[in-house]
DNA sequence: TGAATAGTACGTACTAGTTAGTCCTAATTA
DNA sequence: TAATTAGGACTAACTAGTACGTACTATTCA
């Protein structure tokens, strides 16, 4: 593993955890086992590894998570759908719901800020949400769900309960409000 | 005003606009115009003048917000559900859906690691929840609500659909996600 | 040769919290 | 009535530590 890739890797586990601010380059570079000449020769400031991070996790969230679920052809829509929610479950449930979901922590933290992470977010959001609508759309045509629901209304609720849901687990440290919830979802869904 | 219930006031909205650890007590002095051993002679720390905040703004929140609406009998319960949401999406437009929830924003940025505040917000969390819960239930007796819901359950996807939706709409800065997501949730929960 | 690395000392700004003491009012006492 | 005492509200100046970022020299290695 380069340097490069250390720092990106210890940098994203410290402001998953902690957040972007109250993460120092000082301690990146200690975790790293790198010199701070090192990390200002691969990134030009603390922002620009910030932004580097996000993006790069955003990346593989989409190709390993979303698309590996809520995009995939092997399954039925509402496959799809669970299959999406059985893996943030059981992310959430291996962290003890501790710590949240990564990008709602960035766009808690930094969106009212800092534009450029604002920016990315709100792509990154919308992205995630048309995904959702795309599998409500087949899942309606196949008539695995309910055609009362609008597709573009109910992604927008899907997304917006999934961030809630993953903070307010967080807050009781108990993984009850997203398990218990999304299952509710998928079944009103089906509901005729 | 007394000198602390200024320290009150002006921490609050910095820690509500910039968060808790972003807040420095040198720039909360500063903007109360008074001398740092005055806040110290009224708070014994930080971390006791955050405390006091959280504990203030959740004592007006339930009792000029969730009350005055969740709990006003004077008002169907279809027309409290809906009286609370407009409240919420008037405070937000008001701030350009810039700040967020003064509630998740905390518990997005504390809840990991400090207990403290931590179990104050999911103490309120729980206290709301059960609120929206209760209106569910009456609105079931009195049929206005389609007596499919399970109130608690749907009053946990209440809850967290409404956090998740300030925050995205923070992230985009539009009042959209939450403003027609909650239309969406009382129009669902009308449907018979 | 030039990219990647280490080390270290800085500079400037900011952080939470402490110290030792002043000012003023109100109650107590001789 | 006049002196004394107690204590609440307050202040300026300070400490010790951390932050990001820079400067500079000196290696390592492809």
């Amino acid at each position: 593993m380069t340097n490069k890739e250390k720092i990106l890797r210890v940098a994203y586990k410290m402001i998953y955890r902690n957040g972007y601010e109250q993460t120092s380059v000082d301690e990146i570079i200690s975790k790293a086992k790198i010199s701070k000449s090192n990390f200002y020769y691969h990134f030009k400031s603390k922002e620009s590894l910030g932004i580097a991070v996000l993006d790069l996790r955003i990346e593989r969230y989409v190709n390993e998570v979303i698309n590996e679920t809520l995009m995939n052809n092997k399954l039925t829509p509402l496959r799809r759908l669970e299959s999406f929610y059985n893996k943030v479950v059981k992310f959430h449930k291996e962290n003890e719901c501790k710590y949240g979901c990564p990008f709602g922590n960035l766009a808690s933290e930094l969106s009212s800020k800092n534009h450029k992470f604002r920016k990315r977010l709100a792509a990154f959001f919308e992205q995630w949400r048309e995904k959702i609508e795309l599998c409500l759309k087949h899942g309606i045509e196949k008539k695995e769900f309910s055609d009362k629901f609008n597709p573009k209304l109910f992604s927008e609720i899907i997304l917006a309960h999934l961030e809630g849901a993953i903070l307010i687990s967080k807050t009781y440290k108990q993984i009850n409000p997203l398990e218990k919830g999304s299952k509710e979802i998928i079944k009103l869904l089906k509901a005729a």
